[in-house]
DNA sequence: GCAACCCATGCCGAAAATGCATAGACTAAT
DNA sequence: ATTAGTCTATGCATTTTCGGCATGGGTTGC
């Protein structure tokens, strides 16, 4: 049986005609004839009564015509139904970024991405690298932007930033206006760090392990505002992506400074479900930050010459 | 979007796999791989995430999940209902005579039958022949064993039977005895008839317009056992079919007599829809008939040695 | 690093569906 | 009564679809 055996059928019943049937179907008279003749053979009797005068249903035809009806309803709304789901699919992105990047890359992209696609409803989450990967995994999110590195390999990965983490100090805090600051005297201050097992800890873990220094932990938090706060307030110093103070630098509300000798930086990307085909949205969304880089990518200035 | 895709597409959510979607229906991977394809590619997006510990449903899979389960239970049953009906269709044998045949032909008939095939019903109806066409045409009656000539070209026909009609009187009524009677005389008596408009009536009308003979018409009836009591009761004479009145002539409780150098014949044929197919009762009711048609054949003894 | 497994895909042969032409049955109208 | 028109069935040829085989690309687990 055959949603095509079906259909015909049910053409036939509705004209009381093969001829009228094929017609309607587009298609050879004969086509139809074949067909529910298949029909019959497979169901094991007639199911309409060929008279002259028209077609007429046997009690079997009146049988399968409520279950035809019934079959092409189903897949008529399910079409409609799937094709709801995919434009409401289509019209949606679910977009999710560490801490830092929430405060200040995603903003601006997504005002821009906003004004070229107004009609697309935008879902910002954040949260720690493992609970957006989940949330990847489970379809719940298209796109992330994440401090790598990641681990799974379901994922793919696309490096687009790199941010250089610098020391930022209170007013009135003694390493104030130095322009370097070597690993030795960052080690004697408190630090307010962020939380344990974030990408961004494990890089400042990793160098003071590297330098075999011991670190002194003031506080650790999950955001990057809250950090700022405590440094302001001259709980101790800490290492954060330039960006999320160029704004305050520009304003002289903070002061920072490089480690002496040394660069540090987090790289963050583009992650997505490998396996998955990927959506309009977020093509465009990748698109529009390709555009952008260049805003994102703010550097701090050198020093050298300061 | 066809049947086996859906089949195709349940098996694989099922199995969680297409290779074990394609073992258990029997195919080779490839094929199911393909018909999935297709089947996304008609709806416009993937039903599927195809990761490495299996397959999972995208929220559209959940969607058509749920039509192809209940199509394919649509189906199942629909096949099972109407090979229900088959059967009882197979089962059952609806048949209907004119009074005279469902009184001395149908009972011997349908007796031997049912011992042949006692798994089917049998259901007799009598009725003028204008309504039992009627139901043969609404296909809510199989088979007729009719007086001809039938109307309606839409009927297949077989004559089977020959019926002598013969004048029986009472036993004390003044042409009891003849063996003969002239047309005259026959016209002079009250007559007691069937019903206007059956078959049988219009020969006996017929006869007597070509005889240029007028009627006197004593009774009307449908039914040949009243024409019989009214007969024996002395309301008048009646031409009859022999098969009616054999049983009583050999109990010499009725005379008969044949008119005069003429004999008068009505001719019985099985009846049924041209178009339709031949169910098997149909086909096996006429071979039984056939088998006893010499029983059914019973003529009045010649005269001429009496 | 290698074997095992999974899904996708190119290619080919088999099967199915379709169209065309036409037969066969019937109706209706001249 | 004959004829023209209509309807379904069917033989034949063509196109389309489907399935299988072999294989590629990728991943997992030993």
């Amino acid at each position: 049986m055959d949603v095509r055996q079906l259909e015909m059928f049910r053409a036939v019943v509705e004209e009381g005609s093969f001829t009228r049937a094929a017609l309607r179907l587009h298609v050879s008279q004969s086509a139809v004839s074949r067909q529910l003749q298949l029909l019959e053979s497979e169901l094991g009797g007639p199911l309409l009564h060929r008279s002259v005068k028209g077609v007429t249903l046997t009690p079997e035809g009146e049988v399968l015509l409520r279950t035809a009806n019934r079959i092409e309803r189903d897949i008529r709304e399910v079409v409609w139904e799937i094709s709801e789901t995919q434009k409401l699919k289509r019209g949606q992105l679910r977009i999710a970024g560490g801490g830092t990047v929430c405060l200040y890359v995603l903003p601006k992209l997504l005002k821009r991405f906003h004004a070229q696609h107004k009609d697309v409803d935008l879902l910002v989450k954040t949260g720690s690298t493992i609970a957006v990967l989940q949330l990847l995994r489970n379809h719940q999110l298209d796109l992330a932007l994440l401090t790598l590195p990641i681990p799974g390999a379901d994922m793919e990965v696309r490096s687009v930033l790199r941010e250089e983490l610098v020391v930022i100090t209170a007013p009135k805090h003694p390493l104030t206006l130095r322009k370097t600051i070597d690993a030795r005297s960052l080690s004697e201050h408190p630090l307010v760090l962020f939380e344990p097992g974030s990408n961004t800890r494990m890089l400042v873990d990793q160098f003071f392990a590297d330098q075999q220094l011991p670190m002194t932990v003031a506080m650790e938090t999950e955001s990057v505002e809250i950090i700022k706060a405590m440094v302001a307030s001259g709980l101790g110093i800490a290492l954060v992506p330039y960006v999320a103070i160029a704004a305050e630098v520009r304003a002289r509300r903070f002061a920072w400074a490089r480690i002496h000798g040394q660069r540090l930086y987090r790289e963050q990307g583009w992650v997505y479900l490998k396996s998955d085909y990927l959506p309009r949205p977020i093509v465009e969304v990748l698109r529009v930050f390709d555009e952008m880089k260049s805003e994102f990518g703010e550097k701090p200035p050198s020093r050298k010459v300061t």
